[in-house]
DNA sequence: TAAGAAAAAGAACGACCGGTCGTAAATATT
DNA sequence: AATATTTACGACCGGTCGTTCTTTTTCTTA
């Protein structure tokens, strides 16, 4: 009974990987199966379409980011450490290479950044979630009376991810555009929290 | 002999939207070539195979952001107005969706991020050329006096950067995004510059 | 251990891909 | 007006795409 389950997230994981590299519409079945010893015809025992498996792509690849992005910083205390936490986070997630292309959501999204149906409903959802967590820890962090009371949540959300956007745009030169999207955060966080104390310095 | 001068820009141009859409690879020729009402093997009369192709597509593209971004921007004086106005045509060039897709070289950057080859070696050096621009036009900022001495000329350009492509990425709230992108970098100058008159209010 | 279900392979399909070839019209040059 | 040259076409090639169907292997369970 788990036989199936293995080979499901086998071939989740090459499927999110090749989709960093050739993108989710990019990503063939051939070379899926090729890559995983398998034969072609075998995927459709486990999905009924391609369309199916890149549902489940999106979904693996966002548990990928929950765990080794989400999940860290959440072990962190609430307010602007954890804010910051998710950032560092996530340039680690891109400096560490967990993805050869760097950041699915990244790719996938501009990818779509056009079109309709189920596969680019999907992709704006994740991205949405994502928006949202960042906007709950600002608006933990007012609470926490670490950010001021009129503190723009959505504004600030905005620029803390557009940070981590570019640094993935950059890719060539990864290291340097890494730096500068956590300098631009903490700098950002540093200037607005009432306790710069709880951040490190530069 | 203008003739076929006339067919290469009315196919670059569709091929330019085209890319935005399906991205730069995915550009088929089929498409192309029926979206045109041209046969396809009359597009091998002017470029010898796909990548060639796609190459002066890239050279449009930049020919196209380099009238409606950056021209318009040059017109203003010299300095952190210029800078701030280069921002904002970009926005506006995203608002008025002169590309259905949005931003050709977001999209195409995206996609071409891990991998090799003229097509993305091209595409590096166009993206290098944008953040010179981005550079040249803080330094002349700084030279004039309207940024501080110690300005980290690197480091400011890739915030504005940041934000460009963050207001691109988030395309289905796309007024909103491009509102928040306008308020940072707004804010970010005025809280640099020596004179904030040069900059409207918020 | 036999029966049944789940998992995987294999072969074949129609559609589309980038690309080539020979040819015919349109244009330029003489 | 005759000749080259550019521009464009239709037919076709080998290959890959996603998908379907049938068959075989593998595992689970009664």
């Amino acid at each position: 009974m788990l036989r199936g389950e293995r080979t499901r997230t086998a071939v989740l994981d090459t499927a999110v990987a090749l989709a960093t590299e050739a993108g989710l519409s990019g990503l063939s079945l051939s070379q899926l199966a090729e890559r995983l010893g398998v034969s072609k015809s075998g995927l459709f025992a486990h999905w009924k379409s391609k369309e199916e498996l890149q549902l489940a792509t999106i979904d693996q690849a966002r548990k990928l980011w929950a765990d080794r992005v989400v999940a860290p910083a959440l072990r962190q205390p609430r307010g602007v450490r954890r804010l910051f936490a998710l950032h560092e986070a996530r340039l680690a997630f891109y400096t560490e290479r967990v993805l050869p292309g760097g950041c699915f959501f990244a790719v996938a999204e501009f990818e779509y950044a056009g079109r309709t149906g189920a596969v680019a409903r999907r992709l704006s959802e994740v991205l949405g979630e994502w928006l949202i967590l960042l906007e709950r820890l600002i608006t933990e962090a007012v609470e926490l009376g670490e950010l001021p009371a009129g503190t723009e949540v959505g504004q600030l959300a905005f620029e803390i991810d557009a940070a981590g956007v570019a640094a993935m745009l950059h890719t060539r030169l990864l290291d340097a555009s890494v730096h500068a999207a956590r300098t631009a955060v903490l700098r950002r966080l540093r200037a607005a929290t009432t306790d710069p104390n709880l951040l490190p310095e530069e």
